[in-house]
DNA sequence: TTACAAAACGTAACGATTACGGTATTATAA
DNA sequence: TTATAATACCGTAATCGTTACGTTTTGTAA
């Protein structure tokens, strides 16, 4: 997802394009990995003083209904991504800087048979620890 | 993990095996999956009118600490149960009760390669959905 | 049984998130 | 371009789960 496809699927679903939603867009295209809500705050504070916690907890919801972010949950925090779903996929997820990397593995053809009578409605699969740069430091 | 064990544990590590300390082994002995710290509490209300926060949060830790508890986060809570760790696996978690089963996939093998300058501190494999009992209901 | 470390109490503080009524901004079409 | 209605935003308070604190109580081993 990019930022002109993003405000594309804003403007289809009747959603308004704001200066403070395309600034939230830029800053998940540079982030290139999960951040809080917290982080978003401390970033769009530069441009916008005062900002409102119902603005951004209630964009980053959108967002996140519409497709243009995913979301996993970590130490207790919601955390957000731009959504990159062409394909199914999971995450290796950096705990220092937060970036991700794409795993194509999906364990789920396997478990499929060993929950027979099970109904499954969803599934999270997240390797975490330190991506190379992050070793570096 | 039984609860004369993880009594035993405890004594080993020099701590005191309490009254609700045993409640608590009780309760998720009984419990057979996930459960939060609120349904905790209000089990122990029942024998234990006004425990205090700190003793269950502080229990619950204690006990993830010295493995006799093994937990998750979920939807902003997080989440306990028995440990039975002999071997490495991962669970499905059923919505509707919490109750678990076990899965033998890891998918870990598979990803290691594909993850050559990362280091990998950890890792979720988590399936959600509703266990045969729920789905009658 | 006594001493002392550990555990628990009662309650306040905390961080993340959600909720609200009022006001301002935006997209669209006349 | 302006009017209008829908949407978005503000400022702030409330909520939820969790953590922290000083004091009192309890379990255990000498």
């Amino acid at each position: 997802m990019n930022i002109e496809d993003a405000i594309k699927l804003l403007k289809e679903k009747g959603y308004k394009a704001t200066g403070k939603r395309k600034e939230i867009l830029v800053y998940f295209e540079d982030a290139d990995g999960y951040r809080s809500a917290k982080d978003l705050i401390q970033h769009l504070e530069l441009s916008y003083e005062g900002i409102s916690f119902d603005t951004v907890y209630r964009n980053l919801y959108l967002y996140n209904e519409v497709g243009i972010l995913e979301t996993t949950e970590l130490n207790g925090e919601r955390l957000f991504r731009m959504n990159c779903s062409r394909h199914h996929h999971h995450h290796f997820i950096c705990n220092d800087c937060g970036k991700t990397k794409e795993i194509s593995v999906c364990p789920m053809d396997e478990v499929h048979h060993a929950l027979a009578n099970y109904a499954i409605e969803g599934h999270k699969f997240e390797i975490y620890g330190r991506c190379p740069g992050c070793q570096l430091a």
